[in-house]
DNA sequence: CTACGAGTTAAAGTGCGCTTTAAGTCAAGC
DNA sequence: GCTTGACTTAAAGCGCACTTTAACTCGTAG
């Protein structure tokens, strides 16, 4: 009885249809099966989609999330893999944390420049900082 | 006295010099004079760069940076147009803020999950949560 | 003279998570 | 038969902040 369409289901879990075949060329789904070419679902994809929709929310990359559904060893029970990359995740968190602190005391910082100009900004900022010219490495964002 | 080339000034602040070329086109760095169609800069550079940096690590995009560096008015004192750019940026942090915090609390939320298979973990997902099937606004990233 | 290292440019590439496009295939309705 | 609408594919596009590449120009050292 798989009798849904792309569409429907997509409609269904508020995602376009392409997300959707992006997914499952990404490994994240199984191949549906076709009538006439076109994927049919059973009511089943509306949980699988809605569990990718929460490891999605939860942060993990596409990558980790197929490691999650299709992952290393099948017979690992779900908790246990995302428990493995829920570890590793949470210490990304913090460091996002961490960083975001970083950024709210660095705008407040700003609040109490007294400069008239960009110029002036600069000059302050340069001698602030007599940093030793030492080459740091390139920072890959 | 402009005597650094790029490579220098790249050294010392820990930038690569594609990154500071690319800095001066987007309109973020005044344009140099030139020996011989090589750019040379003055000591001036060094805290001019370290301003975007520190710009750029309180979370400015290159426009925005750009408008704190370049801005609409060039009259109106560098603190001004920071707190216009600190005051939306300040909110969207408090967004990713929490952002991060759901995903914690997502990512705890699977430490108590007992499936044994992916399909149980679906098949869960999709009874606990019958959501009525409005089309949602696809989601951006 | 030749080689080397550092600089120059415009244009293309990167990574991620999709979306968009172009061109085609179907089933159903008129 | 023809149109309509929903589907199909592969490939290209997007946004961002750069980096990388290819092909070139310099000044200096040997």
């Amino acid at each position: 009885m798989p009798s849904m369409s792309i569409g429907q289901v997509a409609r269904i879990c508020g995602l376009a249809p392409s997300a959707i075949r992006y997914y499952e060329r990404a490994g994240l789904l199984p191949k549906p099966i076709r009538v006439s070419r076109q994927r049919r679902y059973g009511n089943e994809i509306i949980g699988r989609l809605r569990l990718l929709q929460v490891a999605r929310e939860a942060g993990f990359s596409i990558a980790e999330t197929r490691t999650f559904v299709a992952g290393f060893s099948a017979a690992t029970p779900p908790a246990i893999r995302w428990r493995t990359l829920a570890r590793r995740k949470m210490t990304e968190i913090e460091a996002q944390l961490a960083q975001l602190h970083r950024m709210k005391l660095l705008l407040e910082s700003g609040f109490h420049c007294r400069c008239l100009s960009i110029e002036d900004c600069a000059r302050i900022i340069g001698e602030a900082s007599p940093d030793p010219p030492s080459a740091r490495s390139p920072r890959g964002r």
